[in-house]
DNA sequence: CTGTAGATTCTGTTTGAACTGAAAATATTG
DNA sequence: CAATATTTTCAGTTCAAACAGAATCTACAG
């Protein structure tokens, strides 16, 4: 893995935009497509070549993405560096990382969005207002939390059922 | 609106913070939040001051909005300026973001992993994993791709209707 | 216990996005 | 059409996040 191919390379750096797009790091995003397309786990500094970045980079990175939980540390026989490998499996990387913005986002925009209702002043010129768009704004985001609960405790191919359910709806109703 | 109630601004500040965590300008984020709270459309100069930015600034944030298609210029009689104000109804608001990020940015990754699939060469060493770990991406945007698509087509009440729907499967289940 | 490989932390430095203020362009009024 | 109001563009500037490299820490082998 420490020379990449072209379509390794257009991969990680696609996926490393991707990132930067969400707010992920650059580095992080690419490390972790780097890893995602390894066969084997990688020690940090064949990472760290392979990309051109600081080895410190490198372990800064991964703790993020161990944070994730979506990559962990490995051992090698007969080798005392800590190697590297990614989660496979796309549709539980994905629900972790959505849990986990979910509980760093979401939620304490709610919590935002409740203290907001609870310090309206009604006195306050424009209270009634206000009020009226935070409380849409808050529905939203409850009706987002339902749906990711739900989601959260459903097994992997029940998403696929339910999309497949919409399209039967979706064609009875057209 | 000039000047902002505190609950205003801890929804405004909030809300701009919430922005740069998903890669949109924290000083969009804010005028988005300062048009959504204002019951009248109000003038970028006002803006500016209200934030304290720069009225360019307010000037180029209003266009990125404008292109979402979440805020509008309107009239105001015996007024030259343009006063701005943002759509109300949430779930348009955000139907409207997440289908023109996954324009911007789901569409150009699918497309990048199928150029990838394709220019695969079986002869490279190890291509027969890359293909499955690619193979096993794009199917999870694949269907990203169909539930969004099914979604855009649903009218908004149906997505609850489909999320009641999941409670009963789940209760069934457990 | 000592020496060494490896990992992490820390301290500047770099870089790119965001921002400002001035200049240019556009629109409006009389 | 001239004067003025308003908006947009542009050329630097600022600033925070990302980064590199050195220093420190940790774990293990001998």
């Amino acid at each position: 893995m420490a020379d990449l191919t072209g379509v390794q390379k257009a991969y990680i750096l696609h996926w490393g935009e991707m990132g930067t797009r969400w707010g992920i790091n650059r580095t992080v995003a690419q490390i972790h497509a780097l890893l995602y397309l390894s066969p084997q786990a990688v020690p940090a500094e064949e990472i760290a070549e392979t990309l051109s970045v600081a080895r410190s980079n490198v372990s800064t990175s991964i703790r993020e993405l161990e944070t994730w939980g979506i990559v962990r540390a490995v051992h090698v026989l007969g080798d005392r560096r800590e190697h590297y490998e990614s989660m496979k499996d796309v549709w539980e990387m994905f629900r972790l990382v959505i849990e986990q913005r979910k509980r760093r986002e979401i939620d304490p925009t709610r919590e935002m969005l409740r203290r907001c209702l609870a310090d309206l002043d009604p006195k306050e010129a424009g209270a009634d207002y206000t009020r009226e768009r935070l409380a849409a704004m808050a529905g939203f985001f409850e009706a987002v939390t339902e749906l990711h609960d739900q989601m959260k405790q459903l097994p992997t191919g029940t998403v696929r059922k339910l999309l497949r359910m919409g399209t039967k709806m979706r064609k009875k109703a057209g």
